[in-house]
DNA sequence: GGCCCTCTTTAGGGCCTT
């Protein structure tokens, strides 16, 4: 079977102030050291342990490889007593089943459910987990251009609250001058491919949820590229994207927080020029995945500090499913008809 | 492609994402 290495970039960082209770829960991310097809790496800014919740750690022992992908030599984390197989498969196996199963008119109707309940009973956001992600492509058409790097980072922080991987598109990287990545950096066998990463990156947001909670993923321009594409790749590798997973779009988000300082139309609103406005300067490439993400939670914070919103607020007024985006486009597209 | 703004709404230009 096919030998894939992967590299996930694991940064330690301080709890965002509106996650109320974040790192309240955290169970472990077996699928990462599933050794049958990946072979993962891991860059820890933090201690050496990571483990379940409830007593059940695992102790890893550093050691120092070099990742096939960038060339960087880097520090990695290794499992002295690797998690059986069998449990591993039945961890997959589950997801499989429940995300590529299509989703029943129940499940769908939660969504809706859970944010009027919200709206009424501002308790029940504490259990949401924000997550900043952002995504390069290899161009703007989400139906002939493919995600070459994702990035993802949950704002509670915390051990493992950063994830980071470059995909392998099975196309042709036209665009490097934008975001640097070429043809030969995702072009090759030891980069995983969309179908491959899926069930990783379900699983690794879902050990970020807590039990009952939803994952509320957020990206600059979400509406109308990062979240259609995301859905477009999950539909070509036949997945759904989870019923307890919404999407905040900070680019209304900026607009409103412009208006509140008195600058409607006097700022440019792209990640450059927010980054400028709240004078956040990073280290690292921009229309890099994790550069961006970084760059973006820093805005976000900025911005629910400027509008003074809560959770609840946050999820009440700017959060929407991406099957609320799929039948917004439907009725449009029955309209022009 | 979708959203916002305006020189608008029976429209069109600019911005945002790679």
């Amino acid at each position: 079977m096919r030998n894939v290495t992967m590299c996930f970039t694991l940064l330690q960082l301080p709890r965002f102030r509106i996650h109320t209770s974040g790192n309240s829960w955290r169970e472990t991310f077996p699928i990462l050291n599933r050794r049958r097809r990946f072979t993962s790496s891991f860059r820890v800014l933090g201690s050496g342990n990571y483990g379940f919740e409830g007593g059940q750690y695992r102790r890893y022992s550093k050691q120092t490889i070099t990742t096939k992908t960038d060339g960087i030599e880097m520090e990695v984390l290794s499992s002295k007593t690797n998690i059986k197989d069998k449990i591993l498969d039945e961890t997959i196996s589950t997801n499989l089943n429940t995300y590529k199963s299509r989703l029943t008119e129940v499940e769908r109707t939660q969504v809706f459910d859970m944010r009027h309940k919200i709206s009424e009973n501002k308790e029940l956001a504490k259990p949401v987990t924000f997550i900043v992600f952002d995504i390069e492509t290899t161009g703007f058409s989400r139906r002939d251009d493919r995600i070459i790097e994702i990035a993802l980072q949950d704002l509670a922080g915390g051990k493992n609250s950063t994830f980071q991987t470059l995909v392998n598109p099975g196309c042709y990287v036209r665009n490097s001058h934008i975001h640097g990545i070429s043809n030969h950096m995702v072009n090759k066998p030891n980069v995983p491919r969309m179908q491959e990463l899926i069930p990783i990156l379900l699983e690794y947001i879902k050990s970020r949820q807590k039990p009952g909670g939803f994952a509320v993923l957020i990206a600059h321009n979400a509406r109308t590229f990062d979240v259609p594409f995301l859905t477009e790749e999950f539909s070509r590798c036949c997945y759904e994207i989870p019923p307890d997973w919404l999407f905040i779009d900070t680019l209304p988000l900026a607009r409103e927080a412009m208006k509140s300082k008195g600058l409607n139309g006097a700022l440019k609103l792209s990640l450059q020029a927010l980054g400028e406005a709240y004078k956040i300067r990073l280290p690292g490439s921009a229309h890099r995945a994790l550069t961006d993400v970084q760059k973006l939670s820093l805005i976000f914070r900025n911005i629910t500090y400027d509008l003074k919103l809560p959770c609840s607020g946050l999820i009440e007024k700017y959060s929407f499913s991406d099957l609320e985006l799929r039948n917004l486009k439907k009725k449009k597209s029955s309209g022009k008809t």
